[in-house]
DNA sequence: TCAATATATTAGTGTATACTTACGTTAGTG
DNA sequence: CACTAACGTAAGTATACACTAATATATTGA
């Protein structure tokens, strides 16, 4: 399982977030990923690489092509520190609402 | 609402994690919180305040001492974030390994 | 009002980050 | 084999970050 400081890096710049969002419809290779993006092609490798470390995205290669797609493994990563964290949050809210009141 | 710039960069951050992971229980003075932790206590006073700007936590007065809580308001937004993004990634996801196989 | 308590803010510093340009690598094509 | 296409990697740089030490602020009580 991936650790949650790899994820929420990836997850806290823009660009890396723009880039989930291109392939999000579906996979596309590396270069079709950059096009849409306002910095450089090695710059978006640099992001791939980062997304792919922390087991966000996928990488297949098709000739010289590498298609990126999503990667569920960071996700079920996130959604355990959901589950497992903030619904203990919803609940103990309540007390902090309440006794702010006067 | 908030932004998920600020919300994903707070969470990025081991430290801030663990403030969090300390006040999850029940709200607490600000000094309580740095107690467990292993930087100073200005330095944790800057991580309350990054988690207050991405609504993560909320602030309460209390005499000289400041109660820090758990704010669902950016948390709300990463459910968002889920729900709306992440579903598409689950349903797509299958495509990506199917057409992996040989 | 003076001192103590609890905390935030400022200034300064080493390190990490995101970026660009230049170069290297791998797979197909004539 | 040379050439091109589609990438990744390396080096260098400006900026952002997290941290500490010192200072400032606000509240309470003698």
């Amino acid at each position: 399982m991936q650790n949650l400081d790899n994820i929420f890096f990836a997850l806290s710049d823009p660009t890396r977030r723009d880039v989930l969002e291109r392939i999000r419809n579906g996979p596309m290779p590396a270069g079709k990923i950059a096009e849409g993006l306002p910095v450089t092609r090695p710059a978006v490798s640099q992001h791939l690489r980062i997304l792919k470390d922390a087991e966000l995205i996928q990488e297949r290669r098709e000739g010289t092509k590498r298609i990126y797609g999503l990667n569920p493994l960071g996700l079920e990563a996130l959604k355990e520190f959901f589950d497992d964290y903030w619904s203990v949050a919803m609940t103990r809210f309540k007390d902090f609402v309440e006794t702010e009141e006067p």
